[in-house]
This record gives structure tokens, sequence and C-alpha cells, in this order.
DNA sequence: CGCAAGTACTTTACCGGTACAGATGACACG
DNA sequence: CGTGTCATCTGTACCGGTAAAGTACTTGCG
């Protein structure tokens, strides 16, 4: 049982192929009478139309965008933040009847996706700038979108003005008179395990892209304002608990606020607060990141700094999406690729407050 | 600027098109002297590797697998139990190598992804079995792997008991003594908008498939006992309150418990029922399924029937690979296709207890 | 009636690789 | 020294389509 082919309906009707090609493809390029016929055929012999890869090898394109990520896909589903970034990049790229093919950057027994996997497009979004999978897109040529990325002139850029949110959220910490903080962020797996925290600024521990951003948007208004600032290294998803958090938060001198990368990590600060028998924002203002979706409902309306995650999503697709079109017209240069920058925005809600002896 | 291929960096180096392929796919069938020149004169030249649409079209493999949702694919990231579900599929897929493509069952301007887009398989997920799609992949002869659909004898399944699981739960409400129950379910779009509550069983809506199962499971132990059910017809992913479902409660004969097509009609059922006043479990026993993990967190721990969703991902990843590798190794007739049933069981939280008036 | 302009189909070449069957030369062995 | 084997490289065909140019047969029209 050997695949049924544009030749064998050709065959079949005493046609070229070329013709049976025809009849799928440019419909307007026969006589209907003909045309009718090859379907017909094509349907009894159970052809399933054009093979969409040798289709792809002649067009030049595959039908396919990638979301490259270098963290597990599991990341994916089970983060809502991530989660709702690529449902957003779904449904814009829903109507363009493009697919959306999920990435890794791992390379197992030989077989990379991002070097292997025919895609037209992709969007790079919690990768590391650094790994092999994002050169191999690059190597390809291919149309990218970069999100949350270390911004690169030759690409485009989607990005939240991370710095800013986070100097809204310690300017407001330092307006209710908090001078004793902690900054709580992931650090690249670089240092030792669980590294402890560690007081004032700590310049040697590499901080992924993001989290750079928004740790410098602490520093411009607390070193200025010469408060005192401690560091946490925490990483990004803690399933069960945080012994740095929590060390942190039982010292003698511990912090009156905690400025927290993102809305998880800022939950796990508020349960390991309570947990400890402080109150929040009594004895402990927490300030969140993201002002993810899932957060609205707790009991503890977390103080947070709001992003457009589902908006980012579109606009990384739109990006993505023109960019694929314009590669596909060959337009010579097409200006230089975007570089945007969606707003952040600072939420007040019952996470924050003066510290209790002010 | 034209593109480098193999022809390029053969010509570079004055040998054949073949032996810069092997230096790539086959290392051991040219000298490691050679071999180290050409990956050198390729990194240099630009070239990114062996192009995938060409190779996928001879070797006959493109290193993808789809998900086919007929849903939307908002859907697919916004309802955690099928986010779960992909999640744990993209996991089991990852170490394989293979990437993950998203298909929309939508035909846009002539693009169907179902039928145009390159991949090895696919798994047909939250989908209608009698859609366009299905029959494109079933005709493209894929490996094929039907999750939550009506079993084929043809195609590998893999169900949960859904109707077992069903009717432990209607037991346990007959157990503690309830005679009047309302049925929440999910029908297809058939009928009239928002098609009211009906009292009795009424044959003449179609109920897409899982709930179907449900329900049939529901019925298997409230008809025998003469129950008095009454219907409510809900579309799955609510977002603001179901006029429909406060209606029945709000009636006289009102109902003093429910049955529930998923947890999060459940935690809708909840909502109404507060909202008016009505105290669960006291005034009434809501009976949810899935157990999904965002209900584990809720004021109201909810009585449920337990499916392993990531389970059911993995065993549905795994159970596709295997098809997608006896396929290539065309073993003529591999058996039946695996037909796979999980369980489902009955979680007995807060949610339920005997009505008010015994 | 002769020629330009369709219409309907076919031929040829190519997309960018890989499988497979040589071709070539070195080297070992009897 | 003939020849078999191995390692290394080359030539050809083909994967399953499509673009573009070509052929043959109408048809329109001055």
């Amino acid at each position: 049982m050997t695949r049924v082919t544009l030749q064998t309906i050709a065959d079949h009707l005493g046609v070229s192929r070329m013709t049976v090609s025809n009849a799928f493809s440019r419909p307007d390029q026969l006589s209907s009478e003909l045309r009718r016929r090859i379907l017909a055929a094509a349907d009894q012999l159970g052809y399933p139309g054009p093979h969409p890869t040798a289709r792809a090898l002649v067009r030049g394109s595959t039908g396919a965008v990638g979301v490259l990520s270098t963290d597990p896909f599991r990341f994916a589903f089970s983060d809502d933040v991530a989660a709702r970034f690529i449902g957003a990049v779904a449904e814009e790229i829903e109507p363009t009847g493009l697919a959306l093919t999920l990435l890794t950057a791992a390379e197992v027994s030989g077989v990379a996706p991002a070097r292997d996997v025919a895609i037209d497009g992709a969007i790079v979004y919690s990768s590391d700038a650094a790994s092999p999978a994002v050169g191999w897109l690059r190597r390809r040529r291919l149309p990218l979108v970069f999100v949350d990325q270390p911004p690169d002139s030759g690409i485009a850029c989607v990005n939240i003005d991370d710095r800013g949110g986070a100097r809204a959220s310690a300017r407001h910490l330092l307006e209710f008179g908090h001078r004793r903080i902690a900054l709580i962020t992931p650090a690249a797996p670089h240092p030792g395990p669980s590294s402890g925290p560690g007081v004032g600024a700590d310049a040697t521990v590499p901080i992924p892209f993001p989290a750079s951003e928004r740790l410098a948007g602490w520093m411009d208004e607390l070193a200025p304002a010469g408060a005192d600032v401690g560091f946490v290294f925490q990483q990004h998803p803690p399933d069960h608990g945080s012994p740095a958090i929590r060390r942190v938060l039982a010292s003698s001198l511990r912090p009156t606020a905690a400025l927290c990368y993102s809305d998880a990590i800022a939950l796990l600060v508020v349960r390991e607060a309570s947990a400890l028998g402080l109150r929040v924002p009594e004895d402990l203002s927490v300030v969140g990141f993201d002002n993810s979706p899932l957060m609205q409902h707790l009991e503890m309306p977390l103080t947070t700094v709001h992003q457009d995650i589902a908006g980012k999503g579109r606009v990384a697709a739109a990006t993505l999406i023109d960019a694929i079109r314009a590669y596909r017209t060959e337009a010579p240069v097409p200006g230089r690729p975007p570089q945007l920058r969606l707003p952040a925005e600072l939420v007040v809600r019952a996470s924050t407050a003066p510290p209790a002896a002010a």
C-alpha cells in the first residue's frame, strides 16, 4: 500500500501531474469539469491533499511559527503568567491559519527542535539569549521576535518597562517610610545551592535578564535614598516554601518590606510571613510583579506592578506575523526591527502599608 | 544574498554535495579531517545546518507532533484542566526531541493546519470527532491518539472512566438521601440560546462526548432510584455567572444537590448558591468532576471525581510516540491500536452532605 | 482569412536535501 | 603480483510537490 500522490491520481485519470496539482492549488488553471473529475478521483483514492512538507519545500513556508522556551515545557503551562502569554500568542496567531509549535532548547540524541524543526518564524520567550537554541534560530535567519529578552537592535523586541515599574514600586515603599527592604529575585543557577541572603549590593551574582532590569529599577530608587537593602536569591517556581526567605524574615533585623520579582514569589513571601506569625502589611509590606490574574482572588490583595501579559502576547504575535509577511515579500530592508516597550504600572492594594515602628 | 545550501559549501571546498551532507548527517562516511574542514567552512559561510523541510521530505518525518483542539486555543491555556493535559503531553514529548504543534480546526482562507501542517502524528484532544479537521488527520493516515473522544476501534484511544466516576458520584448523593438532583452539563450549541433548564430526561438535546458519558453514569444510578432529576445546560467555560443555574437554584422546588460536568461548573454553582444565600453543603450539595488542581485551595473543598489529568497526558503522549515509532519501522499490523481507560475516583470533601430536611 | 489573444493542458526544471550504487585508491594477503 | 577488502568520496535518482515556459487548439476581430 504505497502512498497516494499527485502522480497516482494523474495516472489514474491519464492527465499530467501538474494538472492535478492545479486542481488543488490553482483552480483557475483548468476546466471546472476536469477539476471535478480530479477531485472526485482524489477523494476516491483517498488522497489527503498536497503533501505539506513537499509543498513547504517548494513554497518556502511551512505554515507554522515557533515559540522557543529555554525553560522546560512544564513551566509554560503551570506558570499562569507564561500560560497566559502563550495563550494570547496562540489566539492572535489563530486567525492567520498558522500553527503554533512549541520548541525546546534541549538537544537530545542529535535532534534540536530550534535547529531541525521547520517553521516560518519564532518568538523567543523565556529563554536564555546565549543558549545554543537561540543561536540556531538566528543563524537560520528566521523572522524572530524577542520577548522579555535583552534588547537586540537587529531583532524585533517586545519588552515591558520592567525598570520603570520596579522603580515605581520601590518609590511606593520609600514613601511609606520603609528603609529596610528585602529584594527577592531569581539568580542564574551559577552560585552555590540556594545561595543565602546577602546584605548590600552583591554585584558578583549574575541575574538573568528581566530580573536584572527589575533589580536595577529598585536600586534606582533605593540607593539614592540610602535604604538598607538585602538580597534574597530565589529561583522562580518555588514549590513548597523557601528556607532562604524564611531565614530573612526570622532574623532579628528583619526587613519591613519585600520587593519581589514576581507575584508567585510574593505569594511565597506572604505565606512564609504568616507561617512566622508576621502580619501583612502591618509587620511586613510585600510587593509583587506581573499582576498575575491568579492572585486577584487571594485573601491578601497584593500590591504589585501590572503588566499586560495578554497584550504582550498579542503584540509579539502581531509583530512576528508582520515580520514573516515582510520576509515573504522580500522587502529589502523593512526599516529597523521594531523595539517595543509596554508600560508597567504600580497597582497599590492591601499588602503594603507604612512600617510598624515609624 | 542567496541562501546558503549544501551546494554552496560543496562548491566552496571543491567536494561533492553528498560529502557535505554526510559531514552533517553521517560522520562515519568521511575522514574526520575533511569533516572538520567542511564544518569549519559551513560555520564560516553561515550555513544553519540541513534544511529541515528538505530533510523532512526525504526522510518522511518532520520532528513535530500535533495536538488538535476543536475549541479555540484560548481555551487550552485558560482552562487549567486542558493546560495541565497539554503540559503533561509536552513534558512527555520533550525528551524525545520532538516539538509540539498546536493545531486549530479552523480553515482560514484556504489554509487548514490539520490538513496543511507537516507533522508526524497527532493527539486529538478536545475535539469534535465529526469535524473536518479530524477527518483530515485521519485521511493523512497519521499516527493518531484520541483523548476523551468516542472510542474508535481503528485508532488508539485514551479515555478515563467517565461513566464509572459519574456513577460513583451519583451513588454518593443517593446514599446521603438526596432525591431532587440537578444535572449540569454542557450541550452541543445546537438548541436555542442558553437553553433553559428542563425537568426530566430530555433526549433531544445532543450532548457532546465526554459529557454524554458522565450523564449516562449519573442516570445509571439516578433512574433506578427514581430520583427527581432536572437538567441544566451550561456551556463549559462560564465567565460571569449563569442565569440558568441561578434560575434553578432560586426555584421553589430547588434541588438539594447538583452533579456537575466539571469542577469549573461546580465552582460556578457554589458561587450562584452563595449569591442566593444558600449554604453549601447544608442547603445544597455540589459535586464536581476532574479534581482540578486549582480547586484544591478553595474556601469550600469540593467533592469531586478525580481523574489523573497529567497521567492522561503522559499516557497519550507515550502512546503516540509508540505509534509513530511503529509507523516508522513499518510494522505491518502492530496489533489492534490500544484502547486505554484510566480510572476515575470519587473524592468526598466538604461540599456534600445529607439534605437539610431528611 | 490571417494573426493576436486566450484556454486548457503538458513539459521541464527545480526546492534542498538523502539513499544507494558506484568509482577510486591504499593496503593486506596468499 | 593479482585480487579482495576497506575507507573515502562521487554520481544519479528521487522525496512530492510547484513555477514557468511551452504546445495545441479555440476564438475574436480587422
